[in-house]
DNA sequence: TTTGAATACATAAGAAACTTATGTATATTT
DNA sequence: AAATATACATAAGTTTCTTATGTATTCAAA
């Protein structure tokens, strides 16, 4: 696991970016699937999940069905069309960023 | 500029890389070397800077020498022994850190 | 068969790390 | 002379997490 505040700032892309590769997720297959994809490094807490899914809900990002396993309720995220652009457009930023951060973060030459 | 939230967690490591890389520094050209090494796309403003830098010295990790350029005051940093441990080790930190990210973006491929 | 772990949601208090605003002062450029 | 750049500092406010807590179902193991 990563210092906890690595997180960051990144969290709401890295969690549009999952609905953009996978389409409809709920929200601890999302945590799963994140936990998975990093080797177990990145571990999205359930405070921080919930109240980011509820917002991008809000924000008209993402919209929501209910759904019934057994007696258990699941509650699927889709991206609507403005979520799309607004995904790609997060994702290619935070790309963008890390290009950056790596370039800067780079072992000074040996001259 | 990206979006302000982004730098959040990584302005530390991104200060102690300088100082690791440049010895000696003073807090506004840290600001203005990152500019320059991110083509101005990270502007470290001060209400982040000077307490960042307070902090570090607080925690032992940088000492600080006041310098007069006329009748102006500088104040110089510089990484303690501590210090550049923990500077090497946020920065590889920050390393993989965004080396997951990457792959967590990696466009899905089309099979 | 009952206990613990995993699955699945949710919210609230508190902390960390910023932004924005403000202040002071000197030096340089237009 | 005025605007911009250099150079420090702090305080209030916001965002975005963590940590803690709560509820409930399902499954595996002892």
């Amino acid at each position: 696991m990563y210092s906890k505040n690595l997180i960051k700032g990144t969290l709401q892309t890295i969690i549009l970016k999952q609905l953009e590769d996978n389409g409809r997720m709920y929200g601890y297959e999302i945590t799963q699937r994140v936990k998975e994809l990093s080797d177990g490094k990145i571990e999205i807490t359930e405070g921080a999940l919930y109240p980011t899914l509820h917002k991008l809900e809000a924000d008209g990002i993402v919209t929501t069905e209910k759904e019934f396993i057994g007696k258990r309720v699941r509650k699927y995220y889709t991206l609507t069309e403005t979520g799309g652009t607004v995904a790609t457009e997060k994702s290619t930023e935070l790309n963008d960023f890390i290009a950056t951060i790596a370039r800067i973060l780079q072992p000074k030459p040996t001259i």
